[in-house]
DNA sequence: ACCCAGGGTCATA
DNA sequence: TATGACCATGGG
């Protein structure tokens, strides 16, 4: 099966899923740290927090004592490694310039600065330049190799820049019609492997495959309205 | 009580 | 290059 035809099943199935889900392009780039193998709904906790103080900024993040933040980020887990990875990250945006300046950048220019904050892997630089920034990068998360793995496609092991770089290059190959917005194809099937992996397929890896077919039995109550 | 969540870093071999 | 330990809360 090819990439664009699961892309396909699952918006089907699933719906649109109007991803990232933020107030804002800075409130983007901490979840995507917050939620570092931590559930998003302890994330969304903690984001209140920062916002009810008055803190969703890097300039007044930087201006708050570690104890502090780190007691706002506490539902979010790992709140002390976050409460620093938050505030090196908040750090480099002021002394680059901030999100407009940094946004002048090329795409690879712009992950080579990402990555190298302390705190900021691939993934959490990938969905920086994908949901603040609008590059067409494909996130790659524990999600996606497991569901294309289990389909098949990659081996799931492989080192991270060579699934990203299969699933760009495939889906260009793939999609043709739709070369003009990759950024907005790569937008919704991140999101849309997110909400398939919170479905049943979770504990039966058999369905996995099952949910890609017409005749999903799942499919009446997933379906989006 | 156990498992895992929209990872990343560090020490070790 | 590749494992394993560590970080920590909250929901199923």
């Amino acid at each position: 099966m090819q990439l664009i035809a699961v892309f396909d099943r699952l918006l089907e199935q699933h719906g649109p899923q109007h991803w990232w889900p933020a107030d804002s392009l800075f409130e983007v780039m901490v979840g995507a740290i917050l939620t570092q193998n931590t559930a998003w709904s302890n994330v969304e906790k903690a984001i209140a927090n920062l916002k009810r103080a008055g803190k969703l900024s890097a300039r007044d993040i930087v201006a708050t004592p570690h104890a502090e933040l780190a007691a706002l980020l506490t539902p979010s887990g790992y709140f002390n490694i976050k409460a620093q990875r938050l505030r090196q990250f908040c750090e480099w945006l002021l002394e680059n310039g901030g999100y407009a300046r940094l946004a002048q950048r090329e795409t690879a220019q712009l992950r080579r600065g990402l990555l190298s904050v302390h705190g900021i892997g691939n993934e959490t630089a990938d969905d920086m330049l994908l949901y603040a920034y609008a590059r067409p990068v494909f996130v790659i998360d524990a999600y996606t190799r497991r569901l294309f793995a289990r389909l098949g496609l990659v081996a799931g092991d492989e080192p991270y820049e060579a699934v990203r770089e299969f699933f760009e290059a495939t889906l260009a190959g793939e999609s043709p019609a739709r070369d003009d917005d990759m950024t907005g194809l790569f937008s919704e099937y991140h999101a849309l492997i997110v909400a398939h992996a919170k479905h049943v397929c979770r504990k039966n890896p058999a369905c996995d495959r099952c949910c890609l077919r017409a005749d999903c039995p799942s499919r009446q109550q997933s379906s989006a309205a």
